[in-house]
DNA sequence: GCAATAGTGTCTCTGAGACACTATGAG
DNA sequence: CTCATAGTGTCTCAGAGACACTATTGC
């Protein structure tokens, strides 16, 4: 029973098997640009994400996510993080795996069945890829821009799961951090929110955020040296408390 | 750019290509046992998932999940859902895609990248099955009784990480409704929540999810024909309010 | 002063949590 | 009467939600 002694006839070969198994991945980013220069104002923020135009059949020309074949030495997720370093020079970043998207014909290719990662990405990250890349070719787009091109393959089709995960993620668990730095104030975390979440509204957001007792404490002051709140007034004169996300993880249930 | 025009010279086979893509399933179900014959009381109720006996090298004699190869007119999905039928004889179950299982070395018979989904059934739903399988070959253990088990493949890791995955989905959505009968009582729904999630405790529960307004209505008294309400005394003397799943999602955030 | 962001005071009302209490009805 | 389950009364205290108010500071 040892099952590395393959004394059987088992043969792979004699049964059709699929024609590849590549990954795909939605990289997020959160683009933000400072409205007038010369005033302190909170940005705007839209929610991007990274395309690439295929250079060869299939849809030559049309834009995609990034992504290719998996090796038989890898796991689907080391296929994704290579083809995230490769086509996209992004590296050491969050990535969830999102779905595996198999309807027959879905690739012209063959029998192609692949597997999406979602990846969020600090802006910074991407600003060391940029000048690798013939921006023509390798491209941000704002997510509702993505959605109305012709995409290749079921690419559209993915890019709303992710949409649809990243939204729920964003509200039950602290993603939100991997598109801030590891410090921020209040109100950059809430835009954070709004910006991938657009009906989110919380009045008196401050105030449930920063109440310990129910909470738990999923975020904390930063403190410096001295043990003085560190404060920041990058967009407002009044200077405002800078936070971190703790370890902590909240446990959701409806049930109570 | 038509995609079906292959006038390139692209060829699957000149690369090294997957030698299959099965499906995995881990059906979980309750079982409940009356205590005493006699008595009205609750049922000892117990999670338990389905395992067959393998036949075939590799791992001949191991028990193992059932599930098979995938076929290219058909999606992963569907691949699961004929597994299902085929090998346990149950049909029409609620079934969440749970992982890719692709860690190079993990199947003896080559490069497989298996898919593991997750079923949910009701015990009635077994039930029709037992007659037709030699019980032998196909059993229902114990949830911690499986996992001591010497299973084939990477099984121990897919049950954990389905196990993982139905206990915060227990919580969190209303599965709970695939374990129970259309209508139950607030004890059976609060049995089952106990056996899914072991450390589940909320000594007011019954007043939780019965008040209407923060929860917005998850659950809904049954009526009868007259608009009287439903009762039943199957487990106690006091005949027992019957309740419903009603179609409503609670939206949950750590941020309210 | 104004503008823009940051943060507080204070009110009401709901609900969480604890726990003792009552209700039902077969054996 | 007892037992097991079903369900209520009542208390306290935290916090949700609303909204007007004060605070800070460059220009």
């Amino acid at each position: 029973m040892n099952p590395l002694e393959n004394e059987s006839n088992y043969d792979a070969k004699q049964y059709r098997t699929p024609d590849g198994a590549p990954s795909d991945i939605i990289i997020f980013t959160i683009v933000s640009r400072e409205k007038v220069a010369a005033k302190k104002a909170l940005p705007d923020r839209e929610l991007q994400l990274l395309l690439i135009r295929r250079k060869v059949w299939p849809y030559e020309g049309a834009w995609a996510l990034p992504g290719g074949f998996c090796k038989e030495s890898e796991s689907m997720y080391e296929c994704a993080r290579r083809e995230l370093a490769e086509e996209a020079g992004v590296q050491d970043v969050h990535m969830d795996y999102l779905n595996v998207y198999s309807t027959p014909g879905r690739d012209p290719r063959g029998w192609i069945i692949s597997h999406a990662f979602c990846a969020l990405v600090n802006e910074s990250k991407l600003l060391e890829r940029r000048a690798d890349d013939d921006a023509s070719d390798v491209r941000l787009f704002a997510v509702e821009d993505a959605l109305r091109l012709e995409l290749a393959f079921d690419h559209r089709q993915m890019i709303r799961d992710a949409l649809d995960r990243i939204r729920e993620k964003m509200l039950t668990t602290t993603i939100a951090k991997e598109f801030l730095s590891e410090e921020f104030t209040i109100s950059e975390l809430y835009q954070v929110i709004q910006t991938v979440v657009p009906g989110f509204e919380e009045r008196n957001f401050i105030r449930k955020i920063t109440s310990t007792q129910s909470r738990k404490g999923i975020i904390e002051e930063v403190r410096d040296a001295q043990g003085g709140l560190k404060l920041s007034n990058r967009y407002s004169q009044r200077a405002a408390q800078l936070y971190r996300f703790t370890n902590e993880r909240r446990e959701l249930s409806i049930y109570n």
